[in-house]
DNA sequence: AACACCCACAACCGCCGTGTC
DNA sequence: CGACACGGCGGTTGTGGGTGT
């Protein structure tokens, strides 16, 4: 167990690895690639690494990648991470795959040794998520995955990675869908459903002080979300939603039929504001996932593309063609992505924390009304 | 200058899941 | 079906630089 047969010939060497041995990596997954680490140490460049496969993944993971960012975390970074532990745990690697250029290696560093002290200081369990004084007994690392405290959560969270490894996007909706109708369809009418996507957080329960407001829909329009933000306990970033034309006529922003008892929502110009956990009682969602540039352009440029996402809710929920008229009149319809971008202080946060352009998450909610 | 301490980061270790034979 | 190899992951340890005394 923890041999590898790549060891067993010479006893690797350990400890940092110097310029010449990254030199001889690089050079190697540059001309043959990583196929099997295993082989790597034996093929490498004369006189050979002395190093094991395992060492050679490593290093060229957490160090030696091209696409690697590397440099000190912004603060959006951050807040990122934190939001992503309060939903996903300790599980790095699923974090990590939501910012680019960093690895799990590296964001655990930046918990174990920074943020884990900064949340102590600013009164947050780090582990829980919640304030101190409401964090019973000793801080052993009883929530290291948050999430999984709670057997819903944990079964969603399974739902969730399962979804991840979903390589087809129609694969996730598709998926996803199921999930969510049988989901909504053992939550009682009060009962919380959650979106199944891990940058949406289960977190604040917004007092009566607040401004939640009740958005429902009793007929059978499309109403089309993008959520490309996180809220937990300790920061609140905002989501957007485009309703669907009718709606924008609507004098506020309070939709029947609909309930999404925790959503607070800010009517801005227009433009529904969402922020906070999602619920529904019933009804059907179809989730779309753009995890990268490629995969908006896809959507926002490709004819095809539309067309299959249209063709898929006309075969699944017969409803009538999605909203293409969502604020100006003239966006097709997967151009609900883009209204992403006229949140300003979003777009401001996507630029400083060079995720725009190369890779943020966008959930697409259609919803009907069964 | 020497030492202790702290901190950030790199690397290792052990376990687990998966694929293959 | 079991054994084995391998990749991946999370926890932990090691290392080196910076800073304070």
């Amino acid at each position: 167990m923890g041999g590898h047969s790549c060891c067993h010939k010479q006893k690797p060497r350990k400890g940092l690895w110097s310029p010449e041995e990254d030199e001889k990596l690089i050079k190697h997954i540059n001309k043959y690639g990583h196929g099997c680490w295993s082989t790597v140490p034996n093929q490498a460049e004369l006189p050979g690494l002395q190093r094991c496969g395992k060492s050679c993944r490593l290093r060229w993971i957490n160090y030696l990648r091209p696409d690697l960012k590397r440099g000190t975390f912004s603060q959006q970074e951050e807040d990122l991470i934190i939001e992503l532990h309060a939903v996903l745990g300790n599980r790095w690697s699923k974090i990590a795959a939501h910012l680019q250029g960093r690895t799990d290696n590296e964001i655990k560093n930046l918990w174990n040794s920074s943020i884990k002290k900064k949340l102590t200081q600013r009164g947050i369990d780090p582990s829980s998520h919640k304030p101190l004084a409401k964090v019973n007994g000793d801080d052993d690392d009883k929530a290291a995955s948050n999430s999984e405290k709670n057997s819903d959560s944990s079964d969603l969270q399974s739902v969730i990675d399962k979804s991840m490894d979903e390589s087809s996007t129609l694969k996730k909706e598709i998926f996803l869908n199921q999930f969510l109708t049988s989901s909504s369809s053992c939550c009682s009418s009060n009962s919380m459903g959650y979106l199944p996507f891990p940058q949406v957080s289960f977190a604040p329960d917004y007092s009566s002080s607040s401004q939640a407001t009740s958005i429902t829909i009793n007929s059978n329009p499309l109403l089309w979300l993008n959520c490309n933000a996180i809220s937990t306990p300790s920061t609140t970033l905002s989501t957007s939603m485009a309703l669907p034309p009718s709606y924008e006529e609507e004098e506020d922003d309070t939709i029947p039929g609909w309930n999404t008892g925790n959503w607070k929502s800010i009517n801005d110009g227009g433009r529904i504001m969402l922020q906070s956990t999602c619920s529904f009682d019933s009804g059907v969602f179809s989730c779309l996932e753009l995890t990268s540039e490629k995969d908006v352009q896809a959507h926002l440029g490709g004819e095809m593309e539309d067309l299959k996402w249209s063709e898929y809710l006309h075969g699944a929920f017969q409803s009538q063609p999605m909203y293409g008229d969502l604020e100006t009149g003239n966006q097709s319809p997967m151009n609900t992505v883009s209204t992403l971008y006229q949140n300003q202080q979003l777009q401001q946060e996507l630029q400083a924390s060079d995720i725009h352009g190369k890779r943020f998450h966008s959930v697409s909610l259609g919803f009907k009304h069964l």
